[in-house]
DNA sequence: TAGATCGTTGGTGTTAGACAAACCATTAAT
DNA sequence: ATTAATGGTTTGTCTAACACCAACGATCTA
């Protein structure tokens, strides 16, 4: 009893601070992203579709953790503005391929920049060293989803 | 001018990746932490209040980032459920010091308990060493906001 | 041909949260 | 002592982000 090992500490469960610190990103990041006339959840969308290259807009759905419905409207958004394209699946021409268009990598490439100064103000108690950890910790952890990691159902041939 | 720093590198913004591992981890924490009376929101406030003792509800609104009608609220419920308690500050008697009760402590500890199951389904991806960088990372951001680092304005006697 | 699947539209309902107005108790300024 | 400012509370309205349902057309599969 004298000295037990780590598993029985109290646990550190991240999900409080991750809400938290997300949240005050999130709300900071409304105001840079509005004169690019993003929403935080467009920005989302964005990041996931260059990460996951083409996706069906089922397999969006399954990541996003959204309904289907609502990710049509997302991507209604995001197709007016030129920033993503839905092509049809040449092996099954019932999908969707979805992909970002040169205008969206762009617009992305610019809304990071634009979020640098929001990151700083929210980040300001990590150094940059700390802040690339994050964002290799957090890259890691949203590419790959449980369900996907243990049905594999996820990728199937788009094209 | 051969060897640019790290600064000029594409920008690894974290906002997006942030919202989207908090957003997953947040829908299915919905589910565990309801037959224990709360939702998301609660253990945020819940945490924020353990790490960082009494304060008041201003300074609480500041760190949760939300409008303090909005707090009054959330700590309504917290206290008919007795997990906090509000007591007038003896140097300020206008301001309320809000901290955890005894069973608010515990309620604490079990949830993040229940949390451990959706915490190993969101970051399967992370080995048990980079969930607690995570941790580390999480909570050293969230323990330190900008205006706070700067104005040093929010810490003023409570007790 | 029948049934299932992908995307789409339109609609409803819920929830978090912002914001405003008015109030009381208390403190600080004059 | 009067006035103004502050912390908390209540009530109420408004919006955005969803989830969810029903129905449809196009397409694929059995």
């Amino acid at each position: 009893m004298t000295s037990l090992p780590v598993v029985n500490q109290p646990p550190h469960r991240c999900g409080a601070l991750l809400d938290h610190v997300s949240r005050r990103m999130r709300l900071r990041s409304e105001s840079v992203l509005a004169p690019l006339g993003l929403r935080p959840r467009h920005l989302i969308a964005l990041t996931v579709l260059r990460d996951r290259g083409g996706s069906s807009q089922q397999d969006l759905a399954k990541v996003l953790e959204m309904d289907g419905t609502n990710v049509v409207g997302l991507l209604n958004d995001l197709e007016t503005e030129n920033l993503i394209e839905r092509r049809r699946s040449p092996v099954d021409r019932r999908r969707h391929v979805v992909e970002l268009t040169d205008v969206g990598v762009k617009l992305l490439v610019r809304a990071e920049f634009a979020l640098a100064a929001v990151e700083n103000e929210v980040l300001c108690a990590l150094t940059d060293e700390q802040r690339e950890t994050l964002y290799e910790l957090l890259h890691q952890a949203s590419s790959k989803t449980e369900t996907e990691a243990c049905t594999e159902a996820v990728t199937r041939p788009l094209c």
